[in-house]
DNA sequence: CCAGACTAACCGACCGTTCGGTAGGATCGA
DNA sequence: TCGATCCTACCGAACGGTCGGTTAGTCTGG
């Protein structure tokens, strides 16, 4: 049977949590496996009994992000209806994601492409940022969404928007996920001044 | 006399033009000096005739996007006149300076915090972060900008969006620099949704 | 011939990873 | 029931390689 027959301290999952919250504070590039060892309560070569290397970890933590971003587009909000409430959907639904699956989406969105695990996770991300914005461009065409703004700009725009979420949001903090993810939704679709 | 006195191949300032671009794909981190000497066209141990390490490159780099950023809020546009109007001219004014300054600003929102210099960087940031936040809440106050939408988080949601430019700004691109500030400013205060 | 620009060779430290070995619970034949 | 045996989780030591930085010079224009 596969149920744990000991109270072992460590899982690949257990020690993936504590990579990731790492590798956030110091850089992937910028945190040794000795770094890790520490935080997990370990020695470095006990972390190679659970997991191959340093870059399995990193792939184990974007592609639970990527899936969790994609995840979004396949909703049935995301994919019928009028565009600007699909548009919108993403919006708010994105935020939450991100705020649900904080330190892996933080991680995923900081790669920079020096091995072939990142530089996957780049090509999907380009392909995911395509996906949204065929999605505004579409709000756009049909009337919906400000016509003098340029749609593949917008779409940039409110990714960042998106996104920069992870520089600030942190949970406990004073705003719950879905408090922020109105705001910010209300924030693109109205503006900043009073109607 | 501080000028050249023959075509030399380098100086301290083209090597950190040569080191930020470098830094900005590689990270930090992520970039030996060996990789900056290649991409100076000169051997490793020659950096070091010219500036006195890795960390002092970073050094100069994040002070000039500090000294850009800061420059604006020193500004008469920014320190006279309602808060709202000193609001929307620091809103474009950094997303100017961001242009200007791309690379330089680029690496300072990357900085972790792993040395003094990182350390430092973060540090006047978060002053300048702060700044910023009190004049959103200062345009709030005023009734200028929307009251139902916190200050606090205002402020950052504004601040990620001009700031997650250095993710897709290209120079050279379909987009000028003016252009992305008269647009980003037009979101901000005026949303998506047609008035 | 000299000062400044530049280099080859090198250094100790640390990198991610590997390997031989061990503690101790699970399993099993008698 | 009990020793023998196996397996999993873990560790200490060391590997080849790369890191940022240093040293002891060479080369060159003036």
């Amino acid at each position: 049977m596969a149920v744990a027959k000991r109270a072992d301290r460590h899982t690949p999952e257990s020690l993936l949590a504590v990579a990731v919250d790492v590798f956030n504070v110091r850089g992937y590039d910028g945190t040794s496996m000795e770094d890790l060892a520490k935080a997990a309560g370990i020695t470095k070569s006990s972390i190679y009994h659970h997991v191959s290397g340093k870059e399995e970890l990193l792939r184990l933590a974007v592609s639970r992000a990527l899936d969790g971003l994609f995840g979004v587009l396949a909703e049935p909000g995301a994919t019928e209806g009028a565009a600007v409430d699909r548009f919108a959907h993403v919006i708010r639904r994105e935020c939450l994601v991100l705020v649900d699956m904080l330190p892996y989406v933080t991680l995923l969105l900081r790669v920079r492409g020096n091995t072939a695990t990142e530089r996957e996770a780049l090509e999907l991300r380009r392909e995911f940022d395509h996906r949204v914005a065929e999605l505004a461009a579409a709000a756009i065409a049909d009337g919906d969404l400000r016509a003098d703004l340029d749609p593949r700009l917008t779409a940039r725009l409110v990714f960042g928007l998106v996104n920069s979420m992870v520089e600030w949001y942190r949970p406990g903090g004073p705003d719950s996920g879905p408090e922020v993810a109105d705001a910010l939704a209300s924030l693109v679709l109205d503006g900043l001044r009073p109607r």
